[in-house]
RNA sequence: CGGGGCGUAGCGCAGCCUGGUAGCGCACCUGCUUUGGGAGCAGGGUGUCGGAGGUUCGAAUCCUCUCGCCCCGACCA
């Protein structure tokens, strides 16, 4: 391909509203451009990236005996009202309207369509298993698209869902499907990890997820630096010592706190309860700090509004309430912090100053409290706070649980001595187990060997296509530009011929580029009449791992210019050398 | 949805406070010179100042409404 043909406008500068890396050098590299919030259009060079990804997802997962079909993107609300989601999946159902006023979505993901297209088929055990596979784009109306590809509503993705008779086989194709992602996130050339994740909207009864780590990615992970325990830290768990079981004896946990700050130590005598003014002091970094205490000391109480009514739920100051071990706690369906206005009717205060002496709604609490002797509460009135709270003489708690997230430094909860490490990480694929969710809501049965009818066990496998670009080029990039992964790579070499107007250095062009196409290999020619350092920052920008520059001088001596993008050595080699050497170069990643 | 900000040339921005004929850099077009890491000189403006309404002799500028976009938060496969 030459360069003066190619659809390739490359940018100096950065769109102003990009703010990623990876979104900034997609944009400039001339591989995507905005359409509307979070809708992009794929230019020439993005497409063949998003191709090479497809590609390695496509070639595993039929290795793995998947087999590809194409679902449509409109979809109909009744599939949507059979499995209960059209109305429990919320605003990010783009729902519309046909010209006969009936009711469609965009599919945000395709449980209720698949499962609907099997259970038309699917008589008997013998048939199963399946695994069905589709690379499609979806449609997510998310509340704030950013981030370039990283968070479109629009985006590209492979989704597979298995069909099984038994649990034994669909963990089989959990694992099956763990291992091919393995495996494709290797071929991409990505440094991830596959961590225990929570299921979310979509169900199910566990799952993983890999993460793509980098600084800028929108989860945080909590890794174990001892044994291979990591997850999200919306799932991470903390190490329980003793029993976790709800309604022991409170002192007798303690969940894997950090020690008591000095002076606070457990067992120090109860002092009395007393009231004092803490005039607008809300947060806890204010009130400990007015108080010349410690935000250990301090026990937040958080009031929850949820399906299951208004509760409270405390915490350490110094740790937050993580919301999805609430949630289930409480077995809630949806949970939300409480607004100003429910705060001031339940605790008589406004919020920042809630505290669970004589609040008279259920209490839920962490194990880190459980710690806390003559603790510091807010006092349910306007700017006062209460000191030597103790639990069990001044408030009692309905249900413990490990309900916090966890910090870095956390007993890790699976091993023996490891510590918790939080990373950050870009979501780029998941797997779940969900059961029956959505063969049971929709009816999708086969008859077992005995003749009996039961419904199928299914899993639900994703990979972001467009996020894997994304965060290829946030893992490997300079202050330059991209710097593609060979197996990612939109073109493998890139010709420089320095000046196009002398015919030597275009004859020698035109035949490098011959021979290593004609090598199986995809060259771009920078065949413009462009001053070379024009040449030089747009070839560093769009990150083609192999630069192969062509000038006069080196020409007299028949060789050209071997530069990867990679590194900042450059060497001759000479013409006819040129196919042999870079399909040596291309080779271990084909 | 709450808070904040921005919409002016293809891109990045100034002008707005204090109303008076639309600007800068880059890009683009023409010519000459230059030619191995984003060239120099000369000439050229390609604009519904996001949109609608209002105030005014006069609005990019002031007021009202509206649309779009971005950031923080909330929320979230």
């Amino acid at each position: 391909m030459r360069f003066s043909q190619i659809f390739l406008p490359t940018l100096k500068e950065s769109p102003s509203d990009a703010e990623v890396i990876s979104h900034k050098l997609m944009t400039r590299a001339g591989m995507i451009r905005k359409v509307a919030a979070g809708i992009y259009n794929y230019l020439p060079l993005g497409l063949k990236v998003i191709r090479k990804v497809e590609n390695i997802v496509r070639e595993e997962m039929n290795r793995a005996g998947a087999q590809e079909v194409f679902m449509p993107m409109v979809i109909p609300s009744e599939l949507w009202q059979e499995s209960g989601r059209w109305n429990a999946y919320g605003k990010e159902l783009l729902r519309i309207k046909d010209r006969h006023e009936r009711d469609f979505c965009l599919g945000p993901t395709h449980e209720e369509v698949i499962t609907d297209m099997v259970r038309r088929e699917v008589r008997s055990y013998r048939e199963l298993p399946r695994n069905l596979y589709q690379i499609q784009t979806k449609f997510r109306d998310e509340i704030r698209p950013r981030f370039g590809l990283m968070r479109g509503r629009e985006f590209i993705m492979k989704d597979a869902y298995s069909f099984h008779a038994t649990e034994e086989d669909a963990e089989r194709e959990y694992q099956n499907m763990y291992d091919t992602y393995c495996r494709i996130f290797e071929r991409c050339g990505l440094k991830f990890r596959a961590v225990e994740a929570e299921t979310g909207a979509i169900g199910g009864k566990f799952s993983h997820e890999f993460m793509v780590l980098a600084d800028t990615g929108e989860d945080a992970i909590a890794s174990c630096n001892k044994c291979n325990y990591a997850a999200n830290v919306e799932k991470a768990e903390i190490k329980i010592q003793g029993s976790g079981v709800r309604g022991l004896p409170p002192q007798a946990l303690n969940g894997g706190q950090k020690p008591a700050p000095a002076g606070f130590k457990q067992g120090s005598e109860e002092k009395p309860l007393e009231k004092v003014s803490t005039p607008g002091m809300k947060s806890v970094e204010e009130v400990s700090g007015f108080l010349r205490t410690t935000p250990q000391k301090l026990i937040k109480t958080l009031i929850y509004h949820s399906d299951k009514g208004v509760v409270a739920a405390l915490v350490r100051g110094d740790y937050e309430i993580n919301e999805s071990k609430l949630k289930k706690l409480l077995d809630a369906e949806w949970l939300n912090l409480a607004d100003e206005e429910t705060v001031r009717r339940t605790t008589n205060a406004p919020s920042g100053f809630a505290g669970p002496v004589g609040l008279n709604i259920t209490m839920f609490a962490d194990y880190s409290i459980q710690a806390v002797i003559n603790g510091v509460t807010g006092a349910n009135e306007a700017d006062a706070h209460l000191i030597n709270v103790n639990l069990n003489r001044d408030f009692k708690i309905d249900g413990f649980g490990d309900l916090r997230m966890v910090v870095s430094g956390d007993s890790c909860p699976r091993c023996a001595d490891g510590n918790l490490e939080i990373f950050r990480g870009i979501e780029v694929g998941h797997v779940f187990k969900l059961g029956t969710k959505y063969s049971e809501a929709m009816n999708a049965t086969f008859l077992n060997e005995k003749g009996q009818e039961r419904p199928m066990i299914m899993g639900c496998y994703g990979i972001g296509i467009g996020r894997i670009a994304a965060a290829s080029i946030e893992q490997n990039h300079d202050e330059n530009g991209i710097i593609w992964p060979i197996p990612l790579a939109p073109f493998q070499a890139h010709l420089i011929p320095i000046n196009v107007n002398d015919k030597a250095t275009m004859d020698a062009a035109e035949t490098v580029s011959k021979n290593l196409t004609d090598a199986g290999l995809d060259v771009l020619m920078d065949d413009r009449d462009e001053r070379a350092g024009i040449k030089f920052n747009d070839a560093d920008l769009i990150g083609i791992p192999v630069r192969l520059t062509i000038g006069s001088k080196t020409l007299k001596e028949g060789s050209v210019e071997l530069k990867m993008r990679k590194s900042p050595e450059i060497n001759l080699i000479k013409l006819d050398k040129v196919v042999e050497k870079i399909s040596a170069i291309m080779r271990p990643a084909r």
